[in-house]
DNA sequence: GCGGCAATAATTGTCACCAATCCAGCGCGG
DNA sequence: CCGCGCTGGATTGGTGACAATTATTGCCGC
């Protein structure tokens, strides 16, 4: 968990360079993106404990703004509040990523055919423009970058469709499964798919919807099938691990 | 507003004890479900003013409980806040109803495929169910009703797919069909589909998943054709409807 | 008589204090 | 010696009041 720590840091040290005075309706949608992408870029850790002040210093905003930052996120289920208990970063069940994915086949399906019949010679550019960013990062092993950036490709397409709400509904989906990567996701999760993007890309520039979504969906299950999905991750998980370590204590 | 002194006494005569039970958090939820209610059963039309002390009075809750169940009800793309200006109900624009519409098709489709391979007897049951108190709703002219009921059909199929990101990203949708409806919507377009939400439910008790989403894509683009989609809307609207009276008047 | 302008008033947005609640350490009883 | 109840500290949640901004309305100049 370095990653987890270095994360911290890098937050403690954007946060007061850049904020944009107490304009704090502005200020309240720059604290939820800033988290937001902390989140796309698994710098913070599901679990993680969100205190108010905390933040508040952090941002150098004052408190209700962070509150309402925490209320949007936990309006998109990223962030679980407890009554009394604080903001923590969500940690979804394997049931619940098992659904986001399930969601995210059926919305792009949609979306790549859209993309495929509507986007023109500079959008496909756009796209080409995108994987050979990403493809970039990964290359150069910046992984939360790449994370990111990979987020960030299922969002132009879902840009280009020209469907705003199916847009908002995949963000807050692509956010979810940052956090199911960080949870289930392994080391290898990250390069499993690297040209899925690209054959994608190739066929919307072919206007070839049903090829393009044939791609999306087995890209989608791929990515899904790459992670370790148990469901433990919970006291029992402590319990069985240290159980023989009890029993060899007691003998 | 008998009714609105009446609850008033009795909450501040109770205040300590029972009722209201400074729980703000179930405030909030509470007074963002009446508004809901009230939207999805057309009782506020779109463009209505929603000052935050008046339903602050209206609900005997204080004004930051108003405030958070606006705010949730601005990012469910109910109402539109503009700064410093108030919460209006929003007028969804025919881009943006053709959008919805477009992403309900999209997630029903998907939806009624599940439903046809997951749903029970007990479950096809409580569709009739639905189906029938529909009908009666309709039969009996109660319009407000019968939208909502309508939309809770659409809901209880999202329910029975098993996925809650589609749940709730089709409950935001129905909200603004509400809405849309309440916009565009002629008196005629109530009666216009009856019957297909009953071979809806027939097709998925058959477990005929394609049957089922063909006849919910045509169900919904028949709904939307059925609408009077027109840009205007706005204060021109209010132009030309008192342009001949003030003629009338000058001359 | 009409258009532009300024002052007022209402409403929203924000902040600072105060109460309620939950975890941690500690003493006590079994 | 271990489990349990209790109190202390800290954090969250709520309410109240203040400041900022905008729509409205009356007024003045043209």
């Amino acid at each position: 968990m370095d990653w987890h720590m270095a994360a911290r840091s890098q937050l403690l040290k954007d946060a007061p360079r850049k904020r944009p005075r107490n304009d704090n309706q502005e200020a309240a949608d720059w604290v939820y993106g800033q988290i937001s992408d902390a989140i796309l870029e698994q710098r913070l850790a599901p679990g993680t404990k969100l205190g108010e002040e905390q933040l508040g210093d952090i941002f150098a905003v004052s408190r209700p703004v962070v509150r309402r930052a925490l209320m949007r996120l936990a309006y998109d289920d990223v962030v679980e509040i407890r009554p009394h208990r604080g903001a923590f970063i969500a940690s979804p069940t394997v049931e619940q990523a098992r659904q986001v994915f399930q969601a995210r086949r059926v919305v792009e399906d949609a979306i790549v055919r859209a993309c495929a019949t509507r986007a023109g010679s500079q959008d496909v550019a756009r796209l080409r423009q995108m994987v050979a960013t990403e493809q970039e990062a990964a290359r150069a092993g910046q992984r939360g970058r790449w994370v990111r950036l990979s987020g960030e490709f299922h969002l132009v397409l879902a840009d280009l469709a020209g469907n705003q709400p199916l847009l908002r509904f995949l963000r807050d989906l692509v956010a979810q499964t940052s956090l199911i990567i960080g949870l289930y996701g392994r080391g290898t999760a990250s390069a499993c798919c690297q040209t899925d993007h690209e054959r994608i890309v190739a066929a919307i520039a072919a206007r070839n919807g049903e090829t393009a979504a044939s791609i999306m969906r087995d890209h989608l299950s791929e990515c899904e099938a790459a992670l370790h999905m148990q469901d433990d991750r919970e006291k029992q998980d402590l319990k069985a691990i240290f159980a023989h370590v009890r029993r060899s204590v007691r003998s």
